[in-house]
DNA sequence: CTAGAATATTCAACTATTTGAATATTTAGT
DNA sequence: ACTAAATATTCAAATAGTTGAATATTCTAG
């Protein structure tokens, strides 16, 4: 019952401030943190969290580590992003996170995604 | 943030099985406890549980207590129960359910929903 | 080899959820 | 009033998830 792990982790508001950042392309932690401006342990965690779970993957590249939604995405996740796009896009909170993100430059995350595309850690 | 609530009642194997249920209609605790093969506790609480999320209404009559997921349905909870149907009609536990409620006499719950229709009691 | 940046992990405290057994409540019928 | 059916609640034990502080790890640059 795969469903389940989805669920698992869109029921937790950080998690779905993740996602929302993630939505727009590949972050390493750092990026995360600095946006959502909470602790590097639990950003950490939850990204742990979701990768555990299925949801997210992650390469390495240098001192980064790179988090993504996958390319070949769950169903049920891929309709559940497009319902939060349209539930959560004027949403306060998750404004104010891409906002700062917009100011972040996340180009380490890009480059990285390029560069390992065919060497994925998982 | 309500898609929480959602979630939170999505992400558990036994709330799936019930709502799999509620899908095709209104049922009592006792319908859904015989056709899930569960303790009467356990059914209750995790009906009560959605209840108090938001996911279910209930409306008493005589002895029964009729539990039926809402008329006007939150956008993500319709979206995601469609999914679902697809993601779990064939699945085996859930079809094994469908089979049991359907030898089961629920029409106690259908004649409530529809004597009890204007006199809903949250 | 050393220092520092980016991440991950450990630890301990805390909160939430889940469970079954037992008990309480509500209601209808007698 | 009494009984039985249907449901809800209480209780205590167990498990799961969350958190921040501190520490460990990994890697790069010098």
């Amino acid at each position: 019952m795969n469903c389940i792990s989805v669920y698992k982790c869109l029921c937790d508001e950080t998690r779905l401030r993740i996602l929302n950042l993630l939505r727009e392309g590949p972050l390493c932690v750092c990026h995360v943190q600095e946006a959502l401006q909470l602790p590097q342990s639990k950003i950490s965690k939850q990204l742990a969290f979701m990768k555990r779970n299925g949801l997210l993957q992650s390469r390495r590249y240098n001192n980064w580590t790179v988090y993504e939604i996958p390319e070949e995405r769950n169903t049920l996740l891929e309709e559940n992003l497009r319902c939060l796009q349209d539930l959560l896009f004027s949403d306060a909170q998750f404004k104010r996170d891409r906002g700062r993100l917009s100011k972040i430059d996340t180009s380490v995350a890009c480059v990285a995604a390029e560069q390992c595309c065919e060497s994925k850690i998982d």
